[in-house]
DNA sequence: ACTGGCTCCTGAGGGC
DNA sequence: TGCCCTCAGGAGCCAG
């Protein structure tokens, strides 16, 4: 299931496939994803060129003339180029055909994703207005983390996590950047100091940009557009890892339940 | 304003 | 082989 390099690795997959190229038939063969998918889409985005493949937080963004289409991949979704008249397989909920005579498929088991469409600015969407800085991007630093941060006493990988705060970090990210960061993930977000954020935003950045770069984390059922796996799972460094040991000190890793997520950590390194 | 808990859904894996 | 349980990468929403 995607995080953010998945994401990305997705946009970077089929973005050259797309730009440029008008949708010429839209199948729904599901519309019971995360939201219902509206009955009008099709009529809509039929004739329409994509102009952008863009994203924001873990939305990629397909832009045309009239709009922009809101695709997310939820916890299991994935997005393959096929030959249009495909036989479509089990959990295949939509098509986007192509006038080159290829077809964006969706497939998601979980139905945690979703498609959504505006005619307006996308950050403008009820989705988007309110979604914290990019981690990859310039307006996210440990500064912003730290004022942020001040009086609040959730545990720091969950303010992490909270896309309000900062978006793209997921549950596997959250816990390699805190043990890169040497922060123990249940600390108190407010009593974490400002240089440790520095430290935090530093690794959230290094370890997103790490796995951006290899194709993201293969976990399950993960694949890219041209069904290739990420490499990036053989460079985590504490998730899954229970038991283990740590690969700085040698202490056993942990696992514990942080809000309902895995959480994985070395109780030395981490404090 | 925050916080923690719940929710949607299918599939994989373990124990018996 | 089958049944039942737990868990899984997201994130919006709600009550307190």
């Amino acid at each position: 299931m995607p995080e953010l390099p998945e994401v990305e690795t997705t946009r970077r997959g089929i973005a050259p496939h797309l730009e440029g190229r008008r949708i010429v038939r839209v199948i729904v063969r599901e519309p019971r994803l995360r939201w219902p998918v509206d009955p009008e889409l099709p009529a809509i985005l039929e004739g329409q060129t994509v102009h952008a493949v863009g994203r924001r937080a873990k939305y990629l963004l397909l832009a045309t003339d009239a709009g922009t289409v809101l695709l997310h991949l939820g916890m299991s979704g994935s997005l393959r180029l096929v030959p249009a008249g495909t036989a479509p397989g089990r959990h295949d909920h939509l098509d986007l055909c192509l006038d080159d005579g290829r077809c964006l498929r969706l497939n998601d088991p979980r139905r945690f994703g979703s498609v959504h469409w505006t005619g307006d600015a996308p950050e403008t969407h009820r989705l988007l207005a309110a979604l914290g800085p990019e981690p990859l991007g310039t307006a996210f630093d440990g500064a912003h983390l730290y004022g942020l941060s001040r009086g609040r006493t959730a545990a720091v990988k969950a303010f992490l996590m909270d896309s309000r705060v900062v978006v793209g970090v997921g549950n596997i990210y959250a816990s390699e950047a805190l043990f890169r960061a040497g922060i123990h993930p249940r600390r108190p977000a407010g009593r974490v100091g400002r240089g440790r954020y520095l430290a935090l935003a530093d690794a959230v950045r290094e370890v997103l940009g790490e796995a951006v770069a290899a194709g993201g984390t293969t976990l399950r059922d993960f694949v890219d557009s041209d069904g290739r796996p990420g490499y990036f799972a053989q460079s985590l460094r504490v998730y899954g890892k229970a038991g283990a040991p740590c690969p700085a000190c040698g202490a056993t890793l942990r696992q514990e339940r942080i809000g309902q997520r895995a959480t994985y950590y070395c109780p030395r390194c981490q404090r």
